[in-house]
DNA sequence: GGCACGGGGTGGTCTGACCAGATTGGTCGG
DNA sequence: CCGACCAATCTGGTCAGACCACCCCGTGCC
């Protein structure tokens, strides 16, 4: 209603591939069909399958639009995958997360050998912040993206911050969003944990920190996926698939060029 | 000229964001003043705007187009980074290389715990094809990829396969095309690094094959970077700085909101 | 049966128009 | 002199309708 209507063209074919209703490989129908079908002016179609296009999810040849295969979709779909259901798919949680971890701890390592003192102390102020218990929920986050912030600038790696930009654009602000989902760690958990991560940093233990930041997140990172999966199965009452199991039983197959 | 007006558009404005003629947060000329510039109607401006505006390049709000911080900008600007100029641009491709070596070394960790047989079997079987030397070029590459692409599936992890998907479509096959950077290591080098990871495979032992990888992909990059460096400076006359060197130092300053 | 030829359909582009909301600049009242 | 208000103007959002080049496919001719 609200949005505008290029906007909403794009949901809603973005939705019907996302979960399938098309698949990779089919023909989409013809701008002119769409407009028509969704009342709207052809302008309005194209604009959003330009969005669609660039998001790897289609692919625009003169001779028409056909959905293309969602493991070589941009990053980006990410976002629009957490967004298809009221609580966003635990399978899926748990393997951003997972990349998370691995991808940060080695951030850590990077920033502990390549970053300036004064990269590193303000990392450690923000590490020292978040171990006051009294800190209310946003401040609280704000050390916690803060101090990741710091990481990656000390590590002075550009594609890491983008990969770190999209991933907090796309997961973490949207799971922040939900109130319910509690991602506090609780301090008696935090803080050995944190203060020895402290002293890693200090002492520039690159080995240490890594396997320090792996540890934490690994562990929020349970957290997350058990409070996701209860959630779930309540709303489902107890069917616990996934939501987006198309996504993750791939055939894989894909030769080159046919004869 | 062959390129579509859209794409014309397109491209113009984003090399003019990413070269940093436009810098973040100006205000973009109008929809109009773009189209009478360039020559096209308005319906074009507005769609390459849209493409721009996916990308994470422009901001458009009711009141005009504002630049948006590159580092907020998708992943996928990184291979139009590339494209900027005749010779990739070194220092980036150190970090995207950088930021492969650790994803793909954890990937094959995953990979090795989570795997199944048949997965790393085939993993396998690319990896012993790699090292005949008689390989040509195009078959040792399809094996080369054909191993990463059979580990990102034993990960099981769909977010990895989407970045790998992004890394490989807008990085390797660009460098690809360009065959005066050679990409191939020597076998020398390569056959008893492969071997010992072909055991560790077998073996399941992940922290030597994630070890391996690490140190195989960390051999690869500075090769790549080496020869990248040494091309840039002699096309520039032994200007070595990068092209991009905007995008490295970074304020990173962004308060919340103005007072 | 094979091949050339249309015709209909597709995306790509343009024109010109209207709307709602934001911006802006000037005017008027304090 | 300053601030509030208001109207002209500009912006993006949308639409309808038209034309083009190209591709695909089916028809009909050879």
């Amino acid at each position: 209603m609200s949005e505008t209507a290029v906007e909403r063209v794009a949901q809603t074919l973005r939705e019907d591939i996302l979960t399938g209703r098309y698949r990779a490989g089919d023909r989409l129908p013809s701008e002119r069909e769409l407009a028509e079908r969704a009342g709207v002016s052809r302008s309005a179609v194209r604009e959003g399958l330009r969005t669609l296009a660039q998001l790897g999810l289609v692919e625009i040849s003169p001779s028409g639009a056909r959905v293309g295969a969602l493991q070589n979709a941009s990053l980006d779909i990410v976002g629009h995958l957490l967004d298809l259901h009221d609580v966003p798919d635990a399978t899926l949680v748990d393997q951003i997360l997972e990349v998370h971890t691995h991808l940060f701890s080695s951030c850590v390592r990077m920033a502990v050998i390549r970053g300036s003192d004064a990269e590193l102390h303000a990392v450690r102020a923000h590490l020292h912040a978040i171990q006051h218990d009294e800190l209310e929920s946003s401040a609280y986050l704000e050390h916690l993206h803060g101090m990741v912030n710091g990481l990656v600038d000390a590590s002075g790696n550009f594609v890491l911050r983008l990969l770190r930009q999209a991933l907090k654009l796309q997961f973490w602000d949207r799971l922040e969003a939900q109130q319910d989902i509690s991602v506090r760690m609780p301090q008696e958990v935090l803080a050995p944990l944190a203060h020895r991560l402290d002293q890693a940093l200090e002492a520039r233990d690159a080995t240490s920190a890594a396997e320090l930041v792996f540890e934490l997140m690994s562990d929020h990172r349970e957290r997350v996926v058990k409070l996701l999966n209860a959630e779930q199965a309540r709303q489902l009452a107890g069917r616990v698939t996934s939501h987006l199991q198309h996504l993750f039983d791939l055939p894989a197959a894909e030769p080159g060029a046919p004869s």
